[in-house]
DNA sequence: CGGCCGATCCACT
DNA sequence: GTGGATCGGCCGA
């Protein structure tokens, strides 16, 4: 079984969507307060830059929480949503195109009690981390994090050589952006459907 | 500077 | 199924 962290490569590649598609099946950890944290991600969703009405980035749109989109991929965007919750994205695609994947749930794996201690869950079921905000505050990712390197010690993914056969693997629409118009039809979410678990 | 709103979650009915 | 929590970002005045 392999055991690496996705390369830089990996996180330049200019079709978000299929990064988005790609992601599922790959491992998502976090190094935070000294304590490892992860799972195999479940579901992403593609946010695709400039043209894409749903990204925070639409219409070539900067500021000083957005810039980080524009960085060359291979780094975390981090941001508050409704006040309460920090979601991650991992920043794909050159400098200056701010493609960008929402990391929206994982398998829950490895540090689980620091996972249900943060949330304050007493089992660990999908529930914990099957959703973009609870899978932040299980793995303790805030929005603090944004712009920090997936090549660090931080949060990073790695690819543990897990085969995931493309008729597991749904496509709908995306969660959250009716504002959208048109590009709220678009099949930029992805989910794995897992048996074994 | 004021006001509105959001890539969500959970408790409650 | 519905609404409240809760606050940084963004836009308009």
């Amino acid at each position: 079984m392999e055991n690496i962290k996705l390369s830089k490569s990996f996180y330049l590649h200019n079709n978000v969507v299929r990064i988005a598609r790609d992601l599922l099946g790959k491992y998502l950890f976090t190094k935070v307060g000294g304590v490892i944290c992860g799972g195999i991600i479940s579901e992403t969703e593609a946010y695709e830059g400039v043209t894409d009405k749903a990204s925070h980035a639409f219409g070539g749109k900067r500021s000083d929480r957005t810039k980080v989109m524009y960085h060359e991929g291979g780094i975390a965007y981090v941001y508050l949503c409704y006040g309460i919750h920090s979601l991650f994205n991992v920043v794909t695609n050159i400098e200056n195109i701010p493609h960008a994947v929402l990391i929206r749930a994982i398998n829950p794996l490895v540090g689980i009690d620091e996972m249900l201690k943060r949330t304050g869950k007493i089992k660990a079921t999908l529930g914990l981390t099957n959703g973009p905000g609870k899978l932040s505050r299980a793995l303790g990712i805030h929005y603090k994090h944004s712009g920090i390197s997936l090549s660090e010690d931080k949060i990073w993914l790695e690819d543990r050589g897990l085969k995931v056969d493309e008729k597991d693997i749904l496509a709908t629409t995306r969660i959250g952006i009716d504002y959208a118009g048109e590009d709220a039809l678009l099949p930029y979410r992805f989910l794995l459907i897992l048996n074994a678990f």
